[in-house]
DNA sequence: TAGGCCATCTGGTCCT
DNA sequence: AGGACCAGATGGCCTA
């Protein structure tokens, strides 16, 4: 694995410039990269023991150096004595073994976050709203996958089909307003009756933005649940100023899991689909609270989109005020729901879209 | 220019 | 000892 590391020039960027000991060793360092690949594929990456042995015995050798001349620089000024192992004394040899170990350690961090990415481009391809052009940045993606389980998970639990604007309003939950347009639109879904409740539901959390409830004269309008009947207040969202199609549609105030709006409550009973995942109740602690989603209406495509001309998102400040909406503008010709995606995915789909 | 997102480096910690 | 994992720091790129 190191060999194709070190073999492949895109995985060894310049060393140098991040790291701190470049600075110490001067323009030695300008062939390290290269002394270094040969040191690796000469000795270590074919398992030469010969060269480790070595390498122990000068470690050896250096202990014999390091160890004497330590004592008396523990108590420099009023300072303790350190405790913990005595530091050696970095000799040449030990600065080299510690600038390969420290090339080796980022190689494997780099193709570590590579894996990590590649498996965040699957997660991507899985979830609603894939698209090429437009790739959800690295948290909306998990936040869109958080939501999307949990909304597979809930029609699998009632067996019944919640409305298309429950199910949108379900994986929008805490998304930034980019890819809320994004799932929105590729829902094709109706933005007027579908923002409208997301504001009511956020409080105005966007409420800066072009499609904050100022947009839109009524409130609710589209609720149809005796809980969210104006004057209605015995329903416990009403009283914190919520007002959620999941009251009709997964049965309302019955139900613990939904007294809050973030639906972080318990996450039961777990379910599997395909056995891929399974839902883990993780406490009601969210990370999206905590961080409070400061997402504005300054956003006018989705992070990594590029100016493209035709993205206009449908919710955008543009197409909300002149009262535009996703069924009449589908500006997502090179975006689709997915590609390669698992069965339930266009059962679900075929389901709102029937 | 500020802010968001990202890739990378780096040092620390834990585990084998 | 070395690898995996993590979080902080840094700098680049892009957009509003």
């Amino acid at each position: 694995m190191l060999t194709r590391l070190f073999s492949d020039p895109s995985l060894l960027p310049d060393v140098q410039k991040y790291s701190g000991w470049a600075e110490e060793s001067d323009g030695e360092d300008s062939k390290m990269k290269e002394d270094e690949q040969d040191d690796m594929d000469e000795s270590e990456l074919r398992g030469d023991s010969r060269t480790q042995s070595e390498h122990a015995g000068e470690d050896d050798e250096d202990e014999g150096v390091d160890e004497e001349d330590d004592d008396g620089e523990d108590t420099e000024g009023d300072r303790p004595k350190k405790r913990g192992p005595k530091k050696r004394k970095m000799t040449p040899a030990r600065i080299e073994r510690s600038k390969l170990r420290r090339v080796k350690a980022n190689a494997r961090e780099r193709t570590r976050m590579h894996d990590l990415n590649s498996a965040l481009d699957n997660l991507r391809k899985v979830v609603p709203c894939y698209s090429k052009t437009q790739k959800l940045s690295k948290i909306e993606t998990l936040r869109l996958a958080k939501n999307y389980i949990w909304a597979l998970s809930e029609i699998l639990r009632n067996g019944k089909r919640p409305d298309l604007v429950s199910y949108v309003q379900t994986l929008c939950k805490g998304l930034s307003q980019p890819t809320t347009n994004l799932v929105a639109g590729c829902l094709q879904l109706n933005s007027r009756n579908f923002l409208t409740e997301q504001q009511c539901q956020d409080g105005g959390r966007y409420g800066s933005g072009s499609f904050s409830m100022h947009s839109y004269p009524y409130q609710c309008a589209r609720l149809s649940s005796p809980h969210c009947q104006p004057g209605s207040n015995s329903h416990p969202l009403r009283t914190h100023g919520y007002c959620s199609t999941y009251d009709s549609l997964y049965g309302g105030s019955g139900s613990p899991e939904y007294n809050s709006p973030e639906y972080e409550g318990p996450l039961s009973p777990p379910l599997c689909i395909n056995g891929n995942f399974s839902l883990k109740h993780q406490g009601s602690a969210s990370p999206e609270n905590e961080k409070g989603y400061h997402y504005s209406m300054h956003y006018s495509g989705l992070p990594g989109s590029r100016p493209t001309g035709a993205h206009n998102l449908v919710f955008g400040s543009s197409g909300a005020r002149s009262g535009i909406h996703s069924e009449n503008v589908l500006p997502y010709h090179d975006m689709h729901l997915h590609h390669e995606r698992p069965p339930v995915y266009d059962e679900l789909n075929a389901f709102f879209h029937n």
